[in-house]
DNA sequence: TCGCACATGTAACGTGTTACATGATTCA
DNA sequence: TGAATCATGTAACACGTTACATGTGCGA
């Protein structure tokens, strides 16, 4: 039980890679493809972002990387997780919803909610959906309780702003119901 | 004509800021208020942010800062948007919608769109919004293309976390068709 | 042979985060 | 008297952005 120097929180970025690679060893270059075409990538991307990212992985002792083709002219080195890896990968997607995430991190939640399935615990997902349910319900509140006491001189684009993110949360809301049910029905 | 020098772009925090105060002027303290406060929080905020933003505004010209109550033990400093503020943001919103920014920049899409009004010119939302109508179509496209594509080993919780960002995109598509009539109808 | 995809990095830079610091006013 | 609010700042820090750098393998 040693207390760890430099024990900094790995970043989104660095539990966006790490979840990846959860999936199944690959190298920076793979995990770089994979930013850049999917919706993953606004953890984006480049590699001035995604090598420094492995090696601080490493440093923290999260993902352990071999060279593979080290004989060949063109090696590349493979990621994976390391037991650590997996145990804070679990820390991280069992953690309760704090009361800001919703208005403030929802990225950041749907982040987690993605990785989810590597929990191998349905109840785990029923529960993050409820609590996600009950914080977009009450932001939504506080959302409507803005636009209501809008001040009069405001411009009819920025009470239209406000809407637009009121209809946004309104999806989330009617998402995480729907998921609920279809993920009751996928577990059989 | 003269070349500036060190002619860094605002950052998005600087157009929030800058947008508030040109509806009306305000110190640094008011500022930090409202951002803590409204849903432009996401820009936030902590005087460790807004005091610096400030600061880095006054040295691009766009805002002046004139302390008021000088006299008084608790002196203020109150910003205002300089011309070339005015010229600037006029600049910024009226720019074209940029492939990547439906994607990639959402929110800041939507400052933007917040701000419109800023410009007196009706017509300037309306391009606004048959752009980002047009842009959330082709990524909707993309991202349906994507989960149709989806890896089969993968969980069911990333499924659906891309569902969750389709529905939020098909929000802002909703959105975007109504604020259209919405806005025509409020120009009379 | 030309260019693109593969593959991995480094360096400068600016920004936001967090924590700290200071002091006046107002109200309980 | 003490706490909350008003009001403005600074300093350390780490992260992502941007641009640069290097070299291989492969197909046209």
């Amino acid at each position: 039980m040693e207390r760890m120097k430099d024990a900094r929180r790995p970043t989104p970025l660095d539990y966006a890679l790490l979840g990846l690679l959860h999936q199944h060893p690959m190298s920076g270059y793979d995990l770089r493809r994979i930013l850049e075409t999917t919706a993953l990538g606004n953890y984006s991307s480049s590699p001035g972002s995604i090598y420094p990212a492995l090696r601080r992985l490493e440093r923290l002792g999260l993902v352990e990387g071999r060279v593979d083709r080290a004989e060949s002219l063109r090696p590349r080195k493979m990621f994976r997780p390391t037991p650590r890896g997996q145990s804070e990968m679990r820390r991280w997607l069992s953690q309760e919803i704090a009361p800001d995430d919703v208005a403030r991190d929802m990225d950041g939640l749907m982040l987690r909610f993605a990785y989810l399935g590597l929990l191998d615990r349905p109840t785990a997902t029923l529960r993050f959906l409820e609590q996600m349910e009950e914080g977009v319900q009450e932001y939504l509140g506080e959302l409507k309780n803005q636009l209501a006491t809008f001040p009069p001189r405001a411009s009819i684009q920025s009470r239209l702003a406000l809407a637009a993110g009121i209809e946004g949360y309104r999806a989330y809301l009617r998402w995480a119901r729907k998921a609920k049910t279809h993920f009751k029905e996928a577990r059989r």
